[in-house]
DNA sequence: CAAGCTATTGAAAGCATTTTCAAATAACTT
DNA sequence: AAGTTATTTGAAAATGCTTTCAATAGCTTG
């Protein structure tokens, strides 16, 4: 029952520690004969070498900490897919940590991270404070952050330029005439709503207008829908912008039910497209962001910062593509 | 730069290693003192335990493997966030790692896993074979099983009694006079779309009726789109019954464009509730399953085995509600 | 044939903990 | 005050690997 280690493959073949050591890691000082008689032993007793001893020898464990809000949403799964497709070719693991509200649970975090001597994290998270990435890096820890631009400059991260596509779409639909024009706050992705909020001020401002439209609803799709609805008695017509597409779904049954028509009446945007705004009808107009990718060059970039080859840019920003859809007349 | 070790804590606070080591894990043998004196020098030098060293010095790791097919499905989400909820509590790691087809996939995935010396597995995967379960057996790495039923009697598992569910279903059906009913095969999730259709021939045989109607459907939305429409080419009445919600949408979006009236004419019912099926109009009858509990069991039944509290059902089933909403008639 | 290389191999230290066992100290007893 | 017991502490072994440095063996070369 006791596990196989080392020794116990040195003693079978016939060799020391440090040969099969170096058979293992694939030295190749070894000789083919002995190199040989260690894989026959280890094949025998059906030896794995033991990642943890490794990682204590190594001072690498070469695994990373993924932090994320929470797992629910169907592009943090893509995300995910991407993480792990990239981290299982460069032979990384993934810990996987879901971080809440609340600073007391972003402090229990580091302190696992910290604890676990992951190589590197990963971080997919409104809610990750300057606090904790302050702690991370004063324990000299590599970081990877998603989907958020970089608020100091000594962070590495992969994102997305909302404000960017939210200021191009505001400026074309300004240009149509429509000037009528919404931001939905999503509690769980609030940085993100307000970068869409500052891109739409500033395609505003750039037309000499000003804006100030940007909704505070709190977080279910029952308040999100109750919200809507409030606000469809002062606005019949315009375009509505939501970050996530159960959102972008309770604004629409808001407006079905309010007597709104959708395209016609009012325009619905939904920033993160998913499976789902195509399954629905009417099919919701969207920007497809590579969730895939977001997490997959996240990924690689940390792989790179362990093997330091240097990383040549610390922002990578992604493209989008805006598809319209069902659920916008203008295109 | 150097990380602070026990030694430098031990050196500080002016006493050896074995006394540190006990103030760490909280050993009650130690004088208040000391024990004060010991705290100290951790606060000041910033010290944080290594889990790898302790991991090798302890045999145990604290971290359980998690294995999925994909992390994109809605409800998987939520298996994650009660694993994770559980764990932390626990103050158990979790490794994630996603299979996929193939079986040099699920041996590599083995591999990794018994290096890694995780302290068990929890596995939620249709593809996960008998050879990789008894790889695992052989190294003496517990298991839980989620959402499957068990093969061998030795395992674990947590799940939903997903054929009981639909011949429930079934049995409600026939007995409204409703025989023609189809079950739709997902791809990917193979192993429950069989115990769906197994339930179904269950309730037809105990109606003295055959039942042969699992339609096979190659995985992607459009093909499902396609092989429906195909369908209600012969069947302009009765009820399918699909697995997940954007399949059920599928089968919406076939019927709504073949001009067949839901729940008039068809009726739909997705097995998996997600918040999609509300959000959808027609919202979509379904199963609502505690896919949170799922996970969150699964650990508990985990943390459990390792703590060797005798677990006293091997099996747990958890139980599920149907909820009929707009795409059905009957109740 | 001695000297100098090179290709292989092994001994031992190091990685950061826990834990056993014995020693030291403290606290009682008589 | 000496003996006995209970409480605290520390030394050292153990956990399973990597890696440096030295040693050995096998060649080559002058």
């Amino acid at each position: 029952m006791k596990r196989v280690t080392i020794y116990d493959v040195a003693r079978e073949a016939n060799v020391s520690l440090a040969t099969v050591s170096r058979v293992i890691n694939g030295s190749d000082v070894v000789k083919e004969a002995t190199r040989n008689k260690v894989q026959d032993a280890i094949t025998k007793l059906g030896y794995k070498p033991n990642a943890i001893a490794q990682g204590l020898a190594l001072q690498r464990t070469t695994t990373i900490g993924l932090i994320i809000p929470e797992a629910s949403f169907t592009y943090i799964g893509q995300i995910i897919n991407g993480l792990l497709d990239v981290a299982k070719i460069y032979n990384y693991n993934v810990m996987l940590h879901t971080i809440t509200e609340g600073i007391t649970d972003a402090e229990k975090i580091v302190d696992v991270i910290i604890k676990s001597r992951v190589d590197g994290v990963i971080v997919y998270s409104d809610k990750m404070m300057e606090d904790s990435i302050t702690t991370l890096n004063s324990y000299n820890i590599p970081i990877v952050m998603i989907a958020n631009k970089a608020s100091g400059e000594s962070l590495c991260s992969v994102y997305i330029d909302i404000a960017k596509a939210i200021r191009e779409l505001c400026n074309r639909y300004i240009g149509y005439g429509v000037t009528d024009i919404a931001v939905l706050e999503d509690r769980k992705n609030r940085n993100s709503s307000r970068l869409m909020a500052h891109g739409a001020k500033q395609a505003f401002e750039a037309n000499g207008l000003s804006w100030n439209n940007y909704i505070e609803i709190p977080n279910e799709y029952r308040s999100t829908y109750r919200f809507v609805r409030k606000y469809f008695e002062d606005h019949r017509h315009g375009l509505v912008i939501a970050y996530r597409d159960s959102q972008a779904m309770a604004v629409l049954n808001s407006a079905r039910e309010n007597g709104i028509a959708v395209p016609d009446d009012m325009e619905v945007v939904c920033f993160v497209d998913t499976k789902y705004n195509s399954a629905v009808r009417p099919m919701i107009s969207s920007f497809s962001i590579p969730s895939y990718d977001l997490g997959a060059v996240s990924m690689r970039v940390m792989t790179k910062m362990l093997e330091n080859d240097r990383v040549t840019d610390k922002e990578k920003c992604l493209s989008y593509l805006y598809t319209a859809r069902q659920t916008t007349k203008h295109h």
